[in-house]
DNA sequence: TGACGTGGCTAACGGCGTTAGCTAGACTTG
DNA sequence: CAAGTCTAGCTAACGCCGTTAGCCACGTCA
């Protein structure tokens, strides 16, 4: 099973992202600039743009990849399991804490939905929708309460003494 | 009852953070510069530095006073109220939706709890501990369900036949 | 009167995304 | 094989950004 977005670039367009995947991951998102990237790949900056249109293509191209990445995990986590809205809970989280910088920027500004590789969206949101029963409102809510622990976590929005867990297990007893 | 936030301000850092909240809300977070804050009060960037110690201080001075707007908009709407957590959640709701860059601003990155002006989080966060009946873990989960949902909607993550008065109300029942 | 603090200013630094224009080399084609 | 064309790099530059250094006019106050 390929990753379909990154079929859709360019031998060294791949590289690119591979580069400025590593930078996002390793030292956050101020370091995801073009010369950085290009640095690391031992190039200027400008040559990026033989590869790539713009930054918001690079910055698309890291999306799709983890949307693609979210969906597989959340499909194991639903395959092995018996409490399938549990373990899809502890996957999104899990996800999120292991790729902080991959995350926010996932979700922290509009998609651009053209720009992004076809089907990957509705392939990360299908598990959930399945585990509650194909209810999308209720899906919706749940996918809320869920990326509003993780972000608010990843924010440190609660207080330091917070107990996070208690917090996930009052929400999905309520929605289940 | 004077705004805190607002008083622990010299006259003219005040001036300078009216003119930051304007350009913010008129035309948003990339109009946010040290440089168009300074053309809006007709002087030079590096003036602004004799009255706020940088950039942050500027935006945290922002996220204090939207806090206690927030706070007093909140509670506004349980004081009218008999159903408090459900007049809560559109007030929530309606301050982003009238506010999205600031609301952007408040939550999207973590909180410089130190520099911020003191109290101001908790006065927002009472109303909904208090409506939730003073479970704290419980607050946190209806908090992150808010959220989600709001930023969720700001960021257009939502497609866009979604009915997401639905999916609210789906999540306000669960935690009923 | 003279010292000093306040609040402006210009010039500059190193960063950013991006564009224009050049070129060495590879590849294609008559 | 020669000529043309495409690929993928390069430098220089533009206009932004936050921020610092250093200068100066003005008002206040001893």
């Amino acid at each position: 099973m390929a990753s379909s977005a990154r079929d859709r670039l360019t031998p060294r367009a791949r590289e690119i992202v591979d580069a400025a995947r590593g930078l996002l991951e390793e030292e956050g998102p101020d370091a995801l600039s073009m010369r950085r990237v290009a640095e690391r790949l031992g190039i200027r900056a400008p040559s990026i743009y033989k590869h790539l249109p713009d930054k918001q293509a690079l910055e698309t191209a890291l999306i799709s990849a983890a949307f693609e990445e979210q969906a597989a995990a959340f499909e194991a986590a639903i395959e092995a399991s018996d409490d399938p809205l549990a373990s899809l809970a502890a996957a999104y989280r899990a996800f999120a804490n292991v790729h902080p910088h991959l995350y926010r920027l996932m979700t922290e500004r509009p998609l651009q939905r053209d720009r992004l590789a076809p089907g990957v969206e509705e392939r990360a949101a299908r598990p959930l929708v399945e585990a509650v029963g194909g209810d999308r409102d209720r899906a919706r809510a749940v996918w809320a309460f869920a990326h509003g622990m993780t972000i608010l976590e990843l924010n440190r929005r609660f207080p330091p003494d917070a107990d996070l867990d208690a917090a996930w297990h009052h929400g999905l007893e309520a929605f289940s």
